[in-house]
DNA sequence: TGCAATTTAATTGAGTACAATTCATTTAAC
DNA sequence: GTTAAATGAATTGTACTCAATTAAATTGCA
């Protein structure tokens, strides 16, 4: 008698189409994201440094769930092209603050065309999106 | 008088919880597929040979959502370990023919752990768990 | 039949991701 | 005060991910 295997066909997985999903909706952004010379990472990474002006790149981590492996280059790359700078902290020198510089506030007015034009990407109803909202930080919440 | 920026705030965005929920929900696999010595990626493909036993790079992708340059090191890898082989198909030479080896329907029977021990790991009651599942199918399949 | 267009994988290069380790600095314990 | 533990960033190594390009094979049509 043969074994069930029900577990392990790709379409009972809950997993898979968060990850294909996000995969997806992440390329969506490129066209987008390319005028402004930005990555995705890099994109949400600005969004921060653009509402908190000046933080640590631990908080940055915590807020984009990114650890300093993936960040360091990244915020290497963002110095590089002039829209934030990377300082150690006086009070404590392990900390590295990064400041939001004039060259990246401006980005922040071009910026403004991406989730404009993102808008019809994501064709869920309100409700519906509201529902993947709340259901998504359900799950990250409980990821603590 | 300020600009409104609402719309490029990290709480406002519907990706980033999709991404952020993927990224560490697969990292919640890693504990339990290390001793099957699988990574997300070949876990995955895994569970399409197992489902299907031969299939092509291509239609492989179109489940997967990945392209050639994603699955061929992830398919030369399984070759490797010995789950898997990979044979130019005799009707067109283009098309490369994935097939499932004894040892990779073994590793089978090993895998269900996998699921198993991921039961517990997002905590949503059934119909949340349904619901989503079914917005994020509903957004997958609106991509084409 | 001949060859241009299409299809399919593979390759390459840039950019993430993350585990594990290292290094410098700070804090705590004695 | 000196040492031990903890913290934060950087580094290293492995593995994705995708865009763009290349190469091989097949198809379609003039």
């Amino acid at each position: 008698m043969g074994e069930n295997f029900e577990s392990l066909k790709l379409c009972n997985q809950l997993c898979f189409p968060l990850y294909a999903c996000s995969k997806e909706i992440v390329k969506r952004y490129k066209p987008f994201l390319d005028p402004i010379d930005l990555t995705y990472t890099q994109y949400i990474t600005m969004m921060v440094v653009w509402e908190e002006k000046e933080i640590t790149v631990k908080e940055l981590g915590e807020k984009l769930f990114l650890d300093s492996g993936t960040l360091t280059p990244v915020l290497k790359k963002l110095e590089q092209k002039g829209f934030v700078t990377r300082n150690r902290s006086k009070d404590d020198e392990r900390n590295l603050i990064i400041n939001l510089t004039d060259e990246g506030e401006k980005l922040r007015e071009k910026a403004l065309s991406v989730p404009e034009n993102m808008g019809g990407c994501i064709c869920l109803k309100p409700d519906e999106a509201k529902t993947l909202y709340d259901l998504l930080y359900k799950i990250l919440g409980q990821m603590e």
